[in-house]
DNA sequence: ATAGTAAATGTAAATATTACATTTATTTTA
DNA sequence: TAAAATAAATGTAATATTTACATTTACTAT
């Protein structure tokens, strides 16, 4: 029931976008869909719908997310809120801009083709409807950002990652070259990596130690009150 | 013009909701009013508004802040997107949070209370309607986060401050103390700080020389591809 | 002139970062 | 089965940053 008080207020339609990146053969991937109808009906667009009456905006983009991928549990933020009067032409629609991170292994690429979704390499994105291109240049930045001070790579990594993987992954989100030594010292120094009796062969003759993130660890750390900057000189950007 | 393809979305409303803070007599203070009107008439609330027909939610905050305090080119980012389905009794309304930082020396006081408007300092603060304690708590701990890695102190304080002033400042944001050499050495090490010829005398007989942010050089350095954590080792939370 | 007060300053030890080259484990080939 | 090939793994010295800690300075009030 709608209190009287209300109705001084305008209502609008409210959506979420997913900007969903994913990490494969070594390069940034971003999951967009060709919309199969009206509004812009063929055209290239992020994953995306109206918050339904009985759903938060975060349970609207998990829902759609779920949809697509098949993946629940996902990682995945709030970007920011879309809400320029004239960023859809058909209506007041603002949108609600989320960003994940997925394990590219984990997902289900049928379901995925089967909503005529597909996953382009960040520097091949065709153009996107609306203020979407918008969206994805505003959570690469914050996919930057955090990563400097957050260990959210993992989330784009399988569950086993070798450390040449993992410094192949932030050489790509930071678009620079680290050297492999003091790479794997600092991340080892970090204390949230556990090393398994396992080894990924696929890319060398001696194979590398496969390592897990270990999330307890890092939630123990961050509790006594410590936050991970991965690197100290932040000249990343 | 709702083009009939919106008509399958549901239209709620919106509401921006901010949570302003301010540094004054030696605490953190944030900005509340008691509500003259239905709903809630009587009980302490955020300062909030719809969001207009011909605003963003951007617009509709920084026009609500200015109302209330009078003041313009306020330091106001997104919190969050609060659409919990139940969070509002009396309609579906969804609301955008805005943390701001002002200045309490350069705000319209008597536009404040005129407004029914007050500050309390964070540990004596009144119950608030609705989830705008959650706001508060998340506002707070954003502003934690934040501090950490970008220097945001400096929208709290006057234009010109004095270090000792700066740094009673961060202690109060981080509950924490810090030894007062080498806060000045650190804060000056980043060089985004403009030494002036000007001494504050109210506080000591001495005097404290005056600084202000030097936002130009600040941008320069980011520019170059730099941030700046203040604290090297975060454990400030 | 002296006492009182907060501001300002310096340094040595510990820690973290950087720059840089060789050895190791394994597979493939000769 | 020895040798070649390949990426993974490792160590160290130089530099920079952070930390811990006590005294002097500038000014006002008595």
């Amino acid at each position: 029931m709608v209190k009287d008080w209300y109705k001084g207020g305008d209502k609008v339609y409210v959506a979420v976008d997913c900007i969903i990146f994913g990490f494969d053969a070594g390069v940034l991937k971003l999951l967009v869909f060709k919309r199969r109808v009206a509004p812009f009906e063929g055209r290239w667009s992020l994953i995306g719908s109206f918050v339904r009456p009985d759903e938060s905006s975060s349970e609207a983009s998990h829902r759609v997310l779920k949809e697509i991928t098949g993946l629940d549990n996902i990682y995945m933020k709030e970007l920011r809120v879309y809400s320029e009067v004239d960023r859809d032409p058909g209506a007041r629609c603002i949108s609600i801009g989320q960003y994940a991170l997925i394990r590219v292994d984990e997902h289900d690429k049928e379901l995925v083709e089967s909503h005529g979704a597909k996953w382009y390499p960040l520097n091949e994105l065709p153009n996107l409807v609306l203020d979407h291109g918008k969206m994805v240049s505003d959570a690469l930045e914050r996919l930057r950002t955090n990563a400097q001070f957050y260990p959210i790579g993992f989330e784009l990594l399988p569950q086993k990652f070798t450390i040449p993987q993992l410094q192949q992954l932030y050489e790509v989100i930071f678009q620079k070259q680290f050297d492999s030594r003091n790479f794997r010292k600092k991340l080892l120094s970090l204390e949230i990596l556990k090393k398994l009796d396992e080894k990924d062969k696929s890319s060398s003759k001696k194979g590398a130690f496969l390592f897990q993130f270990d999330s307890d660890k890092y939630k123990q750390i961050r509790k006594k009150g410590f936050s991970i900057p991965l690197f100290k000189n932040q000249d990343v950007l």
